[in-house]
DNA sequence: TTAAACTTTCAAAAAATACTGAAAGTTTAA
DNA sequence: TTAAACTTTCAGTATTTTTTGAAAGTTTAA
């Protein structure tokens, strides 16, 4: 496999990765990029390699701003933006933890808590409504004080911790 | 709350949370109704409970039971089909990190390998490359080692195991 | 058998989502 | 200032995904 067939390969994969994890494919193949470029890219070089409009390049970029996981970098004596993507795999699943947790679990926790305390009327209906929120309220929760150690401890934590774990 | 409300506000927002995961809306709905629900339902307790077509709730519920979370059911003397779902959600856990692992990590993991084992050049691009999806490769192996611990670990190794670590 | 009761399939329609490109906006150098 | 170099926005368009509903398929009871 060449240079350019392994890029192609790794892109297209990361993009339709992202589109199964409720990102966009545009957006995942611009980090896919990021990740693997040397350089930092201006928008120009994204948009050319891509093969994508001006437009979409600034909103998806924008966005993986907004996640964290991608920089505007200065190149001195250039006018052009430049961006680069964080580069340390460890530091990348860190910031995926904390967005996720932030955006996505701890709302639905915050749901299942409601719903979960409901006033219980004796039917068989509520009954279960109340079980099985109050069940995925205490598995939600695990899994986000697990996303959030992630997040928070050192580097290494994640990696250490899950070797311990898979022994 | 009520229970109609609570019932609704359960399933609506499981019904966005799946299609942030990739999995559509009506199917994470039909699932979380079935979740609930002291009762196995039919397909028509479905189709009117959730206001979608006869074809839209047979094919849904097709894959929910792919994803092996849902099951038939025969009532006696009934002619009809009816569905319920995996009520413990220690078990639901366990199928859904099964089945993750093995459409999407599985997956990513072999491309991963074969991209990161390609022909080194000298040059810092395919360097870079390399580098990168080495380091993917091992957090993606680690993470799948994750998965699969709980999906063939007893009932409630996970818990248990998040437990500790969270301490 | 056959016909009623039910489920599945799939082409067409609808809805949701993503993308384009040009106009508007911003920044910088002179 | 101003104008060149760049970025952002957003209405309209294209693409993708989901849904519908009717026809085809299947099963069961008589």
């Amino acid at each position: 496999m060449n240079y350019d067939e392994a890029k192609n390969k790794f892109i297209s994969t990361w993009g339709s990765l992202g589109s199964l994890w409720g990102i966009n494919k545009t957006m995942a193949q611009i980090h896919a990029l990021l990740l693997i470029s040397p350089e930092p890219l201006s928008m120009e070089d994204i948009m050319e390699q891509l093969q994508i409009s001006r437009g979409n390049t600034s909103m998806n970029l924008r966005q993986l701003m907004d996640w964290g996981i991608v920089f505007k970098e200065n190149i001195m004596g250039e006018r052009k933006e430049y961006f680069t993507s964080e580069k340390d795999i460890q530091e990348l699943t860190k910031q995926i933890a904390k967005e996720r947790s932030r955006r996505e679990l701890k709302p639905t926790i915050k749901i299942l808590k409601d719903v979960s305390n409901m006033q219980q009327d004796g039917t068989s209906k509520t009954t279960e409504l109340i079980k099985q929120t109050k069940a995925l309220h205490e598995m939600a929760s695990n899994l986000d004080t697990m996303m959030n150690k992630i997040a928070t401890h050192d580097h290494n934590w994640f990696t250490k911790t899950l070797l311990k774990l898979i022994k």
